[in-house]
DNA sequence: GTCTATATCTAGATAGAC
DNA sequence: GTCTATCTAGATATAGAC
């Protein structure tokens, strides 16, 4: 599933790896649908719940005034490549799970996402706000956008694929740090002039 | 195709939509593996070539030195947003399109985009090293790929959805204004210490 | 409760009329 | 060359033995 999406993965590769009958899903789940809705459940939703816990306790420390951009962004990006963290090949696998559901575009994953991340979105998108105050809103909200373009990117293509010419494999902390960077730079750009030059 | 995934979209929905027979499919193309091959080549190649050609100029106008990073960046970002931009729904679906063949975990869809788009990668990563020759070469490869990963991100999520509180729908010019900028940041950034603080 | 065997559905592909 | 009708494979789901 991580490697080849929803549709992709069949019942039988599912019952086959976890070596177990097929007729096992439909048993305890009911559907391959539901199945998934609890995997979502089961996986997703912690790693949001400790996204919003971190910014609530960011919050609770500033007594409700701006958090600094970086924590704010750890917030954000440190639960998914932290929560599974173990350095082998299962933590690895769950980063690529969820960068799969991130871009997965099969309806039942899209709606149960976006019921979790929406709130996660719209708690951090208002907390942003107050961190970065002169920033348009909608300049705001597509930087955020990048953000969880980059960490969706990263969550599928990690380790670093070849063309990109890293030299070393990275652990989950640095990759991370190296997005956090990334991320703070961009969301303290300078703002956009009102578009001088045409497309040329 | 744009909304669902290669493997969701089934040839009666793509004959449907075409108003032709079930059969033309597999008469014209063969089968529908091959129809993908023919839509990738016909409609993401150009994308790529335009790339590569603005890459090329580029380049050639500082005569292999270092390029400007917004020229840079612009070479790598702004063919997909501008080459079928007709301001209509259709130059939409086009952006979606891109955006899921990127996402897209299907073998051929990956290897045929791998085998266009990592002529683009190897090109850019030579050239982002010139033009920032003191980054360290994993962390550039970390920040390209966020680069593209913002990039994915946003062609399959533009329209800004809700969440993100945006207030008026922008052009493909202005989100494309808005990732240059966010992304000149990002690759501007001041290089990682080396880990101080543990992940808390 | 679990597994085998099977039903049912829907996909991609194709044969053959016109 | 194009369309109708059909084939075949492989998917999810389920019935029923144990």
């Amino acid at each position: 599933m991580a490697d080849r999406g929803f549709d992709a993965t069949t019942l039988r590769d599912i019952t086959g790896a976890a070596r177990v009958n097929l007729a096992a899903v439909n048993y305890h789940f009911g559907s391959k649908d539901a199945l998934l809705a609890a995997v979502l459940e089961r996986r997703v939703a912690p790693v949001n719940r400790h996204r919003l816990e971190l910014l609530d306790r960011a919050e609770a420390a500033t007594a409700g005034g701006a958090v600094d951009l970086d924590v704010l962004l750890r917030a954000l990006l440190e639960p998914p490549f932290r929560l599974f963290v173990a350095r082998d090949d299962r933590s690895a696998k769950f980063l690529h799970l969820m960068g799969r559901i991130h871009s997965d575009p099969h309806p039942q994953a899209r709606s149960i996402l976006l019921g979790q991340f929406g709130e996660v979105i719209r708690r951090f998108v208002s907390a942003f706000r107050r961190t970065l105050p002169d920033l348009e809103a909608d300049e705001l909200g597509w930087r955020i956008l990048f953000i969880i373009g980059a960490m969706v990117g990263t969550m599928n293509e990690s380790p670093l694929p070849p063309e990109f010419e890293g030299s070393r494999p990275h652990s989950p902390e640095e990759v991370l740090d190296a997005l956090v960077r990334f991320a703070a730079a961009g969301m303290k750009a300078p703002a956009g002039a009102r578009r001088s030059a045409v497309m040329a």
